[in-house]
DNA sequence: AATTACATGTAATCCGTTACATGATTGA
DNA sequence: TCAATCATGTAACGGATTACATGTAATT
């Protein structure tokens, strides 16, 4: 799913503007299995107008530039039923966290604990802030259930950091001690 | 953490050929938290020996392109230390599959519930497949720490897929009835 | 005084995927 | 016989990020 399709997918739930949609993939509910910037939030509403997909009303500011409302249109609605027809491929994590770890072990092992303890604090202030959300009562049962779905796989990996940084500690200075 | 350091991180776990490192991302125990096609790999591979920061040294082999085993220099095992010295950056995880539950709800809500069927045995594959490698005695410590923690993620989300689909479906039926 | 939030947009650049190109061997 | 595994590489293309460009207003 591109940024497109994410676009059409949010303009679904509610119209919105460009500077809205990046809010709502950067902090909202689907910040933790989405991201995208202006540089392609802009352009792609700007191609979906010019197709049809969304319109677009403009809303006079003062001292600031207009305020651009898109609303999907009954093509694009057509649009991104199509797109959800084919099955969603596979969640795609991509953690530099895991990564460092396997590699720090061989270059760089006294780093290790140091990074675990930074990355349980990174989780907690992850799980505080969709835990906000979730306390929002007019969330829809999807975005409920998405969200809840995001806490407790979130909660799980804390969790294990928490009960098995030590053990992991323990191995590494066991394997390559001055110990004792 | 891009393709390049990945190599370089890959070849800190020992030697390698490009084959074998592109099969480390997409099956081994880095599948579940990274992914590098052969288009990536093997040009990191030439523009890292340019670099002086991995050698080669080729394997000739009958009725095959030789085989080049890339292994790390002292350079770039400096490298690859200096990469893991900034702390990683968040875990990024880009889920269809959540974003297309989000939005079916307004555009096909009937869909849902086999989305959720779909990726309920999804996730029970991965699951086995990461169980299977877990179960290799001689992984490092960092390796099945690194796996049990991805362990413990799936198997959360694949359990809160399980316990709450039906409610999800029954509240989508509620919701928007020709019900009872 | 400085930073954050609001608000939109473009251009340069990077990074990576997909498809192409080649070809033998082994197992279903 | 067909697919998968082994093995390397290039080229076209796509998609997104980063930095640039501009400016006000509120908060710290």
């Amino acid at each position: 799913m591109n940024v497109r399709t994410f676009c059409l997918g949010i303009l679904a739930l509610g119209d919105a503007t460009g500077y809205e949609i990046r809010k709502m993939v950067s902090q909202g509910p689907f910040s933790f299995f989405s991201e995208a910037s202006f540089g392609s939030i802009y352009p792609a509403l700007a191609r979906l107008t010019e197709e049809g997909l969304v319109e677009c009303r403009e809303e006079a500011q003062s001292k600031r530039p207009d305020k651009k409302i898109y609303r999907l249109t009954s093509a694009g609605r057509a649009a991104l039923e199509a797109a959800l027809q084919n099955d969603p491929g596979p969640d795609r994590t991509r953690s530099d966290f895991l990564a460092a770890l396997l590699f720090a072990e061989c270059v760089a092992p006294e780093r290790i604990p140091a990074m675990v303890a930074s990355r349980i604090a990174q989780h907690r202030t992850q799980i505080a802030a969709l835990e906000e959300i979730a306390d929002d009562p007019d969330l829809s049962p999807a975005a409920r259930f998405v969200i809840e779905y995001g806490l407790q796989s979130l909660k799980a990996a804390r969790d294990y950091l928490e009960s098995h940084a030590d053990g992991l500690a323990r191995e590494l200075a066991g394997a390559r001690p001055a110990a004792e």
